[in-house]
DNA sequence: ACGTAGGTATACCGACCGTTCTACCTACCG
DNA sequence: CGGTAGGTAGAACGGTCGGTATACCTACGT
């Protein structure tokens, strides 16, 4: 079962399009099947059930994230404070400005209960994250990476939620301030 | 149909319960009818449909934080900065110790799309929130007022959030000492 | 004594949920 | 030529969804 056929691709790009807009859980099989233009025959072969579809609806998510984070830190292999910095300012992007939904591993998360695949995916997304800005912060020397790679994701979490949430325009500004006050590490407890 | 009858309350603490712990959507008449150990027919005679029991359920919650806050305020009527640390603190308090799934307002915005009752009711909240601490922080004396209470509430949603899907206890002190930060109008895009 | 408010029990409605079935088609590849 | 991968079409499964209908009970206030 090749996972690059057009059949596959557009049952992806449907579940992404209905899921991240109207949620999970407000959308159903037939409904995915029917905008797709696909059989549900066609589907269930693809994705034996919805939880296969959510997880791979998700998984791709985060492999977008990924491909993004990964390329911008390698563009900046040598300056990891210029990396940190960018890291934010994608908050502000294009691509950003298309997610007026906020974040899917939140969203998602709040459908769902303990150990569901969707909060699965979002735990691991959100420690890899985390991660990587402790990395790059241990790279500056900052004095307390670790803290401060949970800050970073507690103010851009609030961030995505609060603008998905309140339609604040003026919020970037704000988030961004936070951002690098917490990269100088004018922030501990 | 008396607001205060027994058999209305358990519909509205089961409905509570559920609603928060598993999501909206998640849960079923049937089962809040079950467990609240009432007929169908009694639920449908206090609450028309299922959106006016989210309806109650959002409100009742937004009722809450603010008798809370109310309360607060009113305590430190002379004290306003004090009022505004406190408001922090109330995150670590016992009460929010239970809020495991983090916010219901966030969450339930994450079921529903723009028009739905769930999402008007956090906008509202939230605004009432924002508007509260902007009072506070006029009254202190804070040079932008209202920015920063956008910033308060950024942060709180970010810690709200983060304490849901990470689990990490530090977090606590790291939104405090950004929290105390924005009140001393340190943070400033 | 009687109506009404608030409740019970049960059965049912159409719609949609995730999922499966049977049957046939077609393009490609060894 | 024949098999296989990937697709079509359409019907059906049992279950649950939000919501309704009918009928009976009981406590209470006037």
């Amino acid at each position: 079962m090749s996972p690059r056929s057009a059949a596959r691709q557009r049952i992806l790009d449907t579940a992404d399009r209905l899921f991240y807009d109207e949620g999970i859980r407000a959308v159903g099989i037939h409904r995915i099947v029917e905008e797709a233009g696909v059989t549900r025959v066609t589907l269930y072969r693809h994705f034996p059930s919805k939880d296969d579809l959510i997880s791979t609806y998700l998984e791709n998510r985060a492999q977008y994230d990924r491909d993004q984070v990964n390329g911008l830190v390698a563009r900046h292999a040598d300056n990891p404070r210029q990396a940190l910095v960018e890291l934010a300012t994608v908050l502000t992007d294009d691509d950003f400005a298309a997610m007026q939904r906020g974040c899917p591993f939140i969203n998602s998360s709040a459908e769902f209960t303990g150990a569901h695949v969707a909060r699965e995916h979002s735990r691991t997304h959100r420690a890899w994250v985390t991660s990587v800005l402790e990395e790059l912060l241990t790279r500056i020397g900052h004095p307390a990476p670790r803290s401060a790679a949970h800050q970073l994701m507690m103010v851009r979490t609030g961030a995505v939620v609060s603008r998905a949430l309140d339609r604040n325009p003026e919020l970037s500004a704000d988030f961004l301030a936070g951002w690098n006050l917490i990269i100088d590490g004018s922030v501990s407890a």
